[in-house]
DNA sequence: CTCGCACGATACCGATCGGTATCGTGCGGG
DNA sequence: CCCGCACGATACCGATCGGTATCGTGCGAG
């Protein structure tokens, strides 16, 4: 027993650089990215700076790391809706907005990451900002599709308003200023998607 | 002539605190608060670190200074339209929601300064936290009167939407994910407040 | 006229930032 | 068996951070 396992101390430690991606996605999530310094995540992932810079360029290509695993967790949760209901676009739609809806407790009074980090990181260069952008634009295509597969009409403003709809239910979420979000969020996202449907086919 | 005005060497100079104020708007607005140093506030300001420190007691003191003039400039528009538009609620909303579509390309690639900051401003005890989480309960509270106002059944959950719709919408457009975001908008503002009314009365 | 005080300039403080260099050590693959 | 290399630890780098202290100067109010 225990024989690849390298012999963790007590539990089974990952390797490094799961660990960094680990402790950086809790840091930066609960403080964000600009207040978490490099040698913060060092002490949180129990290993160094060194060893921080031996697995990523610089800290923004951590950053930028980062926010490609959220983004491929996020559409790995599209995915699953698409294979949970396959061919019931409606469905789709909700269980995107369910998915998103369940998160909102976790995200707590820290909000959605994309819309964080856009506010802390202004200039367009930054690397993350190309991870963010492509991955709100391909949100946008699916959530098209969808609209267009529900039968709905006008189907990219029926996927803006959804999408105004979830945004800022995530930012109202964090400033308080608005009880029962998720449930409210539920609510509307159904009577848009019950709403018009073309008369066509 | 140039009496009373402090012999200004080009223009006419405002006072070191309005200048400091103007200074940080611009900076805090384009590259965010915590990206932007105090002294280059006061290089900006055409005055120095001790002068922004003899008005503020820290930068902490002057982001929430800033964001209370934001917040104030907001409300006034709030009133505004209420004063163009005695009486007729849905116009009051429709307004509102006008003065922010407005302003979108001026928010430009930036987003709304209220929830940057609460993206850069993690912890709850900052006093800019206090300013942004007022403004935002006085706003609730003031749409939710106007839904009410306009006949509107369920106007918590209609000022939701609203709120939702307007907050989502500055998000989407700082992240270039949706286009005439600002057209979107206003068309599905219109539709909520024309949507349901109460029967009675 | 003169005094006080806000002002602008400058230098400085300790802390922390992102990033690098240099060690010794211990595990795994050849 | 043994060698290479990732690892962990530590010290260090220049830059910048928020904030303070100390100047001289010049304008406005008494």
């Amino acid at each position: 027993m225990a024989s690849t396992a390298s012999r963790p101390g007590r539990v089974a430690k990952l390797p490094p650089r799961e660990r960094i991606l680990d402790a950086a996605e809790e840091l930066f999530q609960s403080e964000g990215i600009l207040r978490v310094g490099v040698q913060a995540i060092a002490e949180r992932a129990e290993t160094t700076k060194a060893a921080i810079y031996r697995h990523f360029e610089t800290k923004d290509a951590l950053v930028a790391e980062w926010l490609r695993i959220v983004a491929a967790d996020y559409q790995a949760a599209f995915d699953r809706v698409g294979t949970e209901h396959p061919g019931r676009p409606r469905e789709q739609i909700l269980g995107l907005a369910r998915f998103i809806a369940d998160g909102l407790p976790t995200l707590s009074h820290r909000g959605c990451p994309f819309i964080n980090s856009l506010a802390e990181l202004p200039d367009r260069s930054h690397p993350a900002r190309q991870v963010i952008e492509q991955h709100k634009a391909r949100q946008t295509r699916r959530l098209v599709a969808l609209c267009a597969e529900a039968g709905l009409d006008d189907p990219e403003q029926v996927a803006a308003e959804i999408t105004f709809v979830l945004e800022g239910a995530q930012v109202s979420k964090q400033n308080g200023s608005i009880d029962r979000v998720g449930e409210r969020m539920m609510t509307i996202v159904e009577s848009i998607v019950d709403r018009r449907r073309a008369p066509g086919r």
